[in-house]
DNA sequence: CGTGAAGTTGAGTATGCTCAACGGTGGTGG
DNA sequence: CCACCACCGTTGAGCATACTCAACTTCACG
């Protein structure tokens, strides 16, 4: 799935050297009607792809770290991005996990609130800010959208804080675990079994939790024969109802 | 304070009463400066008074609850609101207390993701929806202005889940009185003392602990020399740098 | 096939929870 | 006016959930 969605990132970049022609790269984005850029005609594409970029991030790597200026909005395209802070002696909590379509970077004060980086390969879009703020004046349109997809993520920063503050461990991951199929099937992708592709540690400084707690949690879940773990992170959930009670805490 | 505000927000519902002038009531609003409403003109700030509505609130009344149709948004201006989310089960948490100035009521989809509800006596500018939507189109400065009071509440949420994942109880205290004393300060009140209008268990359900914890704490914190307790909810800070060190686990 | 990182499992512990009792306060009704 | 009651906050004792530290296994990769 990685591979694919890299292959047609290039595809997109190859599109980029050709000269102005009456479709955009972005006309061909496959994830556009997730993100920001859903519901722009040809010609607001157009304006849109002049002052986008698309960058290719290997595992790991960082787009930016928090306290950096915040100079650049990105649209994640393909693989998966974890947000993150940091307490001064190390402590970490990953405030999200990003898939294709999503959005990352808004930050009111002119620096980042958080950092970013790369779990898996990604491709992202970058947007400078300085060239993005125009054009939004300009389309109210995108404007609104962005203004929705924030409300957005403030519902699921609402649910995670519940989450964390009030649910035992097994909750939270059974939480976890149907967050992810859901956001699969919001991309038209498989919700079950659903892919992991984040590790144990990523999940657990996820959910409030030590990795040891995260593979207990698993452990248990399996036992009960709520879940099947098979290789490659790969999650199949034959008690999907049992495991939507197990979250709710019944 | 709170009858002070309550006295202005009379004045403002009779100056409503007058037949259309120069100046709208928005005119007179003590918190413009913080909220939505800042920076527009005297012709705009009339078109916001003629869809905006002034609401009173007794204390522990609620403003709308979660899975309720979102019809309405609400601004702030006077007052401690609550936003909560509750378990099946009776477990709360609260994920925000929200004071002159801020905005609620913001939903992507058509029905709220939280409860809201007064904490102490309130008094907030009522909008419905469809009416301020077309209000947003026109002004796309207003919607600037929502944007980013968005990104700033998404950056206080991420900040939350550092706390609600990663800190202690004393640290979790620490950085809740810190937080308050700050946002204060922000309104032009007193930073030190600091007030809290909320019972212990609403700080308990915000910060993910029991009532018995936090009252630990603050006797703890008290027993440390940090913090005073006076009466009315009053919290002296004589060591404000003590409680910042204390609130990142130094 | 060797090496290092990631994941799992176990034993013991600590932080914060539960259950319980008690003092103070404010509102209510006799 | 005062007695009563309910609610809030505080404190104590015991306990449970999840953490820490540690060993071992599995897996990916060279």
């Amino acid at each position: 799935m990685q591979r694919l969605d890299i292959k047609s990132a290039l595809t997109r970049r190859e599109a980029a050297k050709k000269p102005p022609e009456d479709k955009s790269p972005c006309s061909a984005c496959s994830v556009r009607h997730l993100t920001v850029c859903a519901a722009l005609d040809e010609s607001e594409l157009a304006e849109v792809s002049a002052i986008s970029k698309t960058i290719e991030l290997a595992a790991g790597g960082p787009l930016f770290d928090e306290g950096e200026k915040a100079s650049n909005l990105y649209n994640v395209t393909a693989g998966t991005i974890k947000i993150y802070k940091l307490l001064s002696d190390g402590r970490r909590q990953v405030t999200g996990f990003l898939f294709p379509g999503d959005f990352v970077g808004l930050a009111n004060e002119s620096l980042y609130a958080y950092s970013a980086e790369a779990v898996t390969v990604c491709t992202v879009c970058r947007f400078s800010r300085r060239e993005l703020e125009p054009l939004l004046d300009r389309h109210p349109k995108m404007e609104r959208r962005l203004l929705g997809m924030a409300s957005h993520e403030l519902a699921a920063a609402q649910e995670q804080m519940l989450l964390l503050g009030r649910k035992t461990a097994k909750e939270k991951i059974a939480s976890f675990l149907l967050s992810l199929s859901q956001r699969a099937q919001d991309r038209g992708q498989s919700g079950n079994p659903v892919t992991l592709a984040m590790s144990r540690t990523d999940i657990g400084d996820f959910l409030g939790l030590t990795t040891e707690t995260v593979s207990r949690t698993f452990t248990h879940l399996r036992s009960a024969g709520v879940i099947v773990l098979h290789p490659g992170g790969k999650v199949e959930i034959p008690g999907i109802n049992r495991l939507r009670e197990i979250s709710e805490g019944l």
